[in-house]
DNA sequence: CGCACGGTTGACCTGTATCAAGCCGGGTGG
DNA sequence: CCACCCGGCTTGATACAGGTCAACCGTGCG
């Protein structure tokens, strides 16, 4: 079955266990009987390695499959006719990125890791297939792209209605909480991301975001060296995001 | 208040047949034989009607099924604690919301009807044992949602990188170019929203909305009257939207 | 060492928000 | 039927957040 692998290297080093993957519980469904475990190890074909920089996939590429991050950070952007470019997420392990590729069979937004990467390769057919016959897998794949859904809404609001400061403060609050999760200090970090790419993310120019960030560190709410960001005061953070003022 | 009561009106009037509707090319996949065709119309439990101004569903409701408009127009929308409040998209016949109930089976954002509106419900539970079945519906429901997210990433471009003149071009152009596909005028459209819902869904506010309306008007690209809007150039508003200028 | 690149900081400019006044069309009540 | 009002919209004057331009800094690398 797995058998199918594309990749020419040691089979053992590519054979795929979700089963017991530290991942699981951010890729799988939970609840799945040992025996739908096993199948859905079968969803992913082969695994991939992302050098720092280069894409995973590209604007106009044909689309065959989703990808699993196991490590490594990604960004996706989307750009326009005129050159404008617009980071439109960034991703960690554990999350799935490919989604935007389903609807016109070509993907439609670059991938490019910040880090060196990897991700598991499930060719969407497989998965359909799979999620044919356990159902648990057929509705977490309509959770994925239902999340991803709600987080861009999260990002429309940030991008339409909040100040330069406040979508710092949500983007850095944000991003911590994720690497919280996967195991990481819930107050430092290390971003991964230019403070232009940050700046695209969050609709702002980057003379901008590194007045922000100045100015938390000047009112002793994080410190910053270089792209290493310590949080001090998280509760000062979360009420600039939420409280804002009382428009 | 989401009432969920099944229109107590002839069944006959309700008895769905997706097979016949005509918007049926831009909700069912295509292809299906007539015996997937006959099956699919189950998918359908009953239409509801929602008046004009009132909710669909609404953030914290409990979520069942997602909806296709048959007639009507909705607008979207998320909060934050604080107030604000941003307006995700407007939808129309033939689209399909409450996807973004799926995830945590409360919806997330209200769907408000800015019309008198028709929907037809489609049960998640039902959707998902049909599209186990078939493979078409499947797929199809995987691309509906993945449009979803495209359609975000252009939002977000649209509120991350576009000046307010841009942002009014591009959502003139998107609008008329849907009520095309739906048999409208290419040129010609009535807004159902308010410079406010506008506004909000395009990070706006509502003065600076009016006054791009105006320049518009101004400069012989449009021609308004209140809610009535003809498209006399439509080139050169697709000229400020892609060309913006040469940076 | 010196260069390059990413980041910071300052000075200034501009697009959009804000505040305020007024307009228009539609509905209501006298 | 008109006077009035009301909500949605427009328009003008002004304020300000963030963009732009430019100089500079610091770190890492050839």
């Amino acid at each position: 079955m797995s058998d199918l692998t594309l990749q020419p290297v040691n089979p053992d080093s590519i054979k795929v266990a979700c089963a017991t993957c530290n991942l699981r519980e951010l890729c799988l469904p939970m609840g799945l009987t040992k025996e739908e475990l096993e199948r859905v190890n079968n969803v992913v074909t082969n695994r991939r390695t992302v050098k720092r920089g280069s894409s995973l996939f590209r604007v106009g590429d044909k689309f065959f499959s989703l990808y699993a991050i196991r490590t490594g950070i990604f960004k996706t952007c989307v750009g326009s006719e005129d050159g404008r470019e617009q980071v439109t997420g960034f991703q960690m392990a554990g999350e799935i990125i490919g989604l935007d590729g389903i609807v016109n069979d070509h993907h439609t937004c670059d991938a490019v890791a910040l880090e060196d990467a990897e991700v598991c390769v499930m060719p969407l057919d497989r998965i359909e297939e799979l999620a044919r016959e356990v159902t648990a897998l057929q509705r977490h794949v309509h959770k994925i792209m239902s999340r991803e859904i709600v987080r861009e809404h999260g990002v429309m609001l940030l991008l339409g209605s909040m100040r330069a400061e406040e979508r710092l403060a949500a983007f850095l609050l944000n991003l911590v909480q994720r690497l919280h999760i996967r195991g990481f200090s819930p107050s430092e970090l290390v971003l991964r991301m230019s403070r232009e790419e940050i700046g695209s993310y969050l609709g702002l120019k980057i003379e901008t975001v590194s007045r922000a960030f100045s100015k938390f560190a000047e009112e002793g709410l994080i410190e910053v060296k270089q792209r290493h960001v310590r949080i001090l005061n998280a509760d000062a953070l979360t009420r600039l995001v939420n409280h804002s003022e009382c428009r």
